[in-house]
DNA sequence: CTTGACCTTGGATTTAACTCTAAGGTTTAT
DNA sequence: ATAAACCTTAGAGTTAAATCCAAGGTCAAG
């Protein structure tokens, strides 16, 4: 369950180095460290390294995911206007890119389908020709 | 209709030397140049650019989008191999995305349910705790 | 016909995000 | 008890992507 910085390391495919550089950065803190200073990781350690690469792949830039990580919601009191705000702008931006990807993916497709020789074969070749009927600016 | 370089640049809101560093990475070319040497780009140039940036925003490197711009399917022969595997792999890839991001926003906007004191107000209060239930492992 | 805002090139610098190096301490297995 | 395989830190180096700089050419407006 716990885990040393190589194994982790290991398990995320990335350095240890990146490890320490992202705890250096504020992301990603080792949960305990031993006696002699060996930093330990338990399972919301692993969570947490995750949500950072998956960020990473989706195009968010390190300070990004600090701040999607920052966002703490007062479980009593209700969150503020600041944190609503925050979240809104992020989910507004998230909504944006997962349209321009569904874009991107039928353009793809439509590729695809002209590969195999489907209806569009001699339509589109190349993805911006297959993407240009969806832009509308 | 024709522009130059610093109309486009302002039109994309990048620097002139982002363009040219394009051109010198082989991603977009000024589709003419006037007697003195300016650049000039015309509405295909536009779209083009445009493309790059949208790939830039969610996550490719300029050498994924210099590989998605080269997929181009041969209209006469239908296409090769090669080029049918790079599509369908950059089609997965674009699918992926989708999914991760789908998965942001379902936990963005619990968080954001929980901002306007909704049915989840109490439960969790950050990202990786909305997260967490979807992720299977 | 010159001023100011553009443009050219080549090369240097910056920034983010790692990635490596050096010098040394810790742990586990034989 | 010593080798092998880990770990520590601080700081330097690398890569991708962008941005800046210098020295100079172009062009439209007054």
């Amino acid at each position: 369950m716990m885990m040393q910085i190589g194994q982790l390391a290991k398990k995320l495919d990335i350095k240890t180095d990146t490890l320490r550089f992202y705890e250096k950065n504020g992301l990603l803190t080792a949960s305990s460290r031993s006696d002699s200073g060996y930093r330990y990781y338990n399972q919301a350690d692993y969570q947490r390294a995750r949500f950072i690469l998956r960020c990473k792949r989706v195009g968010f830039s390190l300070s990004d995911i600090r701040e999607l990580l920052s966002i703490r919601i007062d479980k009593t009191s209700h969150c503020c206007e600041d944190v609503k705000q925050r979240t809104t702008a992020k989910l507004q931006e998230v909504q944006m890119r997962i349209k321009e990807l569904e874009c991107f993916a039928d353009s793809l497709s439509q590729l695809e389908q002209a590969c195999r020789g489907g209806p569009q074969s001699a339509e589109f070749c190349s993805i911006l020709e297959a993407l240009e009927p969806t832009y509308v600016d």
